[in-house]
DNA sequence: TGCCAGGGATTCT
DNA sequence: AGAATCCATGGC
């Protein structure tokens, strides 16, 4: 017996705008874009599912491929929800933008568009460590060769999916092990650390969540610095105000938005950004997004 | 080829 | 506190 799970998004909300970003890099391990359905393979405990997700008739259906408990339809409902982001509502968001010189003109050249977030805690603050100070598409391979060596995987209708590595497997191993996969001595440190934080329990999504400081928290982890902490707020926990503004990408977004020669200093970037606030993981999103147009 | 990449820790002044 | 320095490798 299949299990299915049918979502209904905040409207307006962009399928295939969400497809577009989870695509724009063919070497992502831990999920595949296939025409327009979007593949991922899930680990519940020893157990692992496909699951399916497309759009249909305005609402997001998600197939799994194996018969579910309750509870774990549920988790993984959940995950999907929270990945595209669906329950934001975006017309705060478009009121305030309008006001704004810079997001203004670029927000209502993707409506509906969500920002994709990284429901996993390990894989979201990993993800941020390797992509610290090198370029995206080696950060991508970097990620690959870590989930291909220590993550589970799951041959589906001939696409082999993987999951990301389990904090507890990565969390037993040295740095050493991880340096054949041209991951950086200190990054290697840095992510094994987060590792042994996550499957000890000193640290986990819930916790943030309630945390009155998640930053703070964040921050007093080795490997994680103020850019990585906001990163991991606004792509992970949800927070719409998340705002990584030490990020080049967003330097060099408002650079070319303006026709600069230069990139902005932080003085400039704090000027524009308090239209923002609020939204300012939503603008930084929107500008990662008009780079590439 | 050389600069730079979705930074951070460590070591200096 | 704030500025240099190193890390580590590949993309363009």
């Amino acid at each position: 017996m299949h299990m299915k799970s049918v979502l209904s998004p905040v409207q307006p909300f962009h399928f295939q705008e969400c497809l577009r970003f989870l695509n724009r890099n063919t070497d992502e391990p831990v999920w595949k874009v296939d025409g327009d359905r979007l593949l991922k393979l899930f680990t519940l405990g020893e157990k692992s599912v496909v699951g399916e997700i497309s759009e249909e008739d305005g609402a997001v259906h998600i197939q799994f491929s194996d018969t579910l408990e309750e509870e774990e339809l549920g988790l993984l409902t959940t995950y999907a929800s929270e990945w595209l982001d669906m329950e934001r509502d975006l017309q705060p968001f478009y009121d305030q933008m309008s006001a704004c010189p810079l997001l203004g003109p670029i927000v209502p050249q993707y409506p509906g568009m969500r920002l994709i977030r990284m429901p996993d805690l390990f894989e979201a603050i990993s993800w941020a460590i390797l992509g610290q100070q090198i370029n995206l598409t080696f950060a991508y391979r970097l990620k690959q060769r870590i989930t291909q060596e220590w993550g589970a995987s799951r041959e589906y209708e001939g696409h082999i999916l993987y999951a990301f590595p389990d904090p507890a497997v990565i969390a037993e191993m040295e740095p050493e092990v991880m340096r054949p996969m041209q991951v950086s001595q200190r990054k290697a440190e840095y992510i094994i650390g987060v590792a042994k934080e996550i499957s000890s329990g000193n640290l986990s999504k819930q916790k943030l969540l309630s945390s009155e400081n998640p930053v703070a928290d964040m921050v007093a982890i080795r490997g994680v610095g103020k850019w990585t902490a906001e990163y991991v707020l606004m792509k992970c926990l949800g927070y719409t105000n998340g705002f990584p503004i030490q990020d080049v990408g967003l330097h060099n977004a408002i650079k070319k938005q303006l026709g600069m020669d230069r990139k902005p200093t932080y003085e400039e970037i704090e000027e524009y950004a308090k239209l923002w606030t609020g939204w300012e993981g939503y603008a930084t999103f929107y500008l990662w997004r008009s780079l590439s147009s």
